[in-house]
DNA sequence: TGTACATCAGTGAACGCGCGTTCACTGATGTAC
DNA sequence: TGTACATCAGTGAACGCGCGTTCACTGATGTAC
């Protein structure tokens, strides 16, 4: 039973309240610095509390990441009925969205690379690139891995320098338009 | 005097010797990750010796960074002579072959950005960038920003999918070979 | 050429701190009867 | 409806470790005379 006003034993939704509160340490300091105290002490809990949830830290990245790739492939999906380009678009909006997710993602050896729930997610997200690059490509009839590529290099690019800083979207624009403008930029196969 | 066999006392030079340990283990750990420490053991070295090189850790990844900028620079420029593509091909060359810098270098916080030589060392890359996509906006006679960003974008982002080891070249082929059919996907301005 | 001395380069001990993980524990919940 | 008990969720102390920085120090070098 829970009074108003009195902190409850138990948290209610504990393993959500750690991955969200995970998620800002790594907006703030990176996936390499994120600490299991400090995500503890910011959830307001003991810092033995998240073994419970996540064996250990690789859990906790392990799930993160696969949280992340199953967000994009969903977000990917829901795009895909609106040909390459907003494909692209989604994936630029999903980074700069996602902050946290897309820096675990992409860190390499934080998370357990042949943990299976990630693993499938990851497949899901890379058909559905894979499925928005051929739109892109159906209208010139013919395939070429360069095609495929250079957009994804395009999108992901765009993406890393929005996060790194290196570009921001002026007072006029957004991030959807700019990366609509790019996206235009691409050249169909030969 | 140096006697065969002998660790002499001084090192000759250290402070090169320093900044080459830290990049490996920025190769190895990530730019968050070094330790001053773990530089210091790596050359050899007490681990007190790193204070009269660079006054502290933040010390150490600036002058990396400076030192990053200014090999892109200079990168960019030797293949500034031969048009756009070879200033791209160059660029993501630059990345992959030295991952370290690459990484401290779009790192956030890490290095004091105030820092003088730093800040004139981005701006002499940054200089030799926009001559690159200037050069390929000529055979349209415009301008256009989008065109500039794509084409960063697109370097960029290959770059980081092969730092990432998200794509990796083929048997059959190599950086400068996947860079150069990427870039080739580029779309002039309309 | 020799010598005194300032400066530079590196050492090793010490400090306080935050970390990940383990552990025995206790409070809360839910289920079988 | 009540009660016993297993299970789940969170606590708090403890461990050993590596870290950045400071400090008094010593060895080596170079320069003025």
């Amino acid at each position: 039973m829970r009074y108003a006003g009195r902190v409850p034993y138990h948290h209610g939704d504990l393993r959500r309240a750690l991955l969200d509160t995970a998620l800002e340490a790594v907006d703030e300091h990176g996936p390499a610095a994120v600490s299991l105290r400090d995500v503890a002490r910011r959830a307001g809990v003991s810092h033995a509390a998240p073994t419970h949830h996540f064996r250990d830290k690789t859990g906790l990245l392990t799930a993160l990441a696969t949280e992340g790739w199953s967000l994009l492939a969903d977000a990917l999906r829901e795009a895909a009925g609106r040909g390459f380009g907003e494909v692209g678009v989604s994936y630029v909006l999903f980074a700069t969205s996602h902050p946290g997710h897309f820096a675990v993602m992409r860190a390499p050896g934080l998370a357990r690379g042949d943990d299976p729930d990630l693993v499938a997610a990851m497949q899901r997200a890379g058909a559905q690139l894979k499925a928005g690059v051929e739109r892109f490509e159906a209208g010139s009839g013919r395939e070429d891995s360069a095609t495929a590529l250079a957009a994804w290099s395009l999108v992901h690019g765009l993406a890393a320098l929005l996060l790194e800083g290196a570009v921001a979207p002026g007072p006029d624009s957004d991030v959807a338009t700019l990366a609509r403008a790019v996206t235009a930029h691409l050249r169909p196969p030969p």
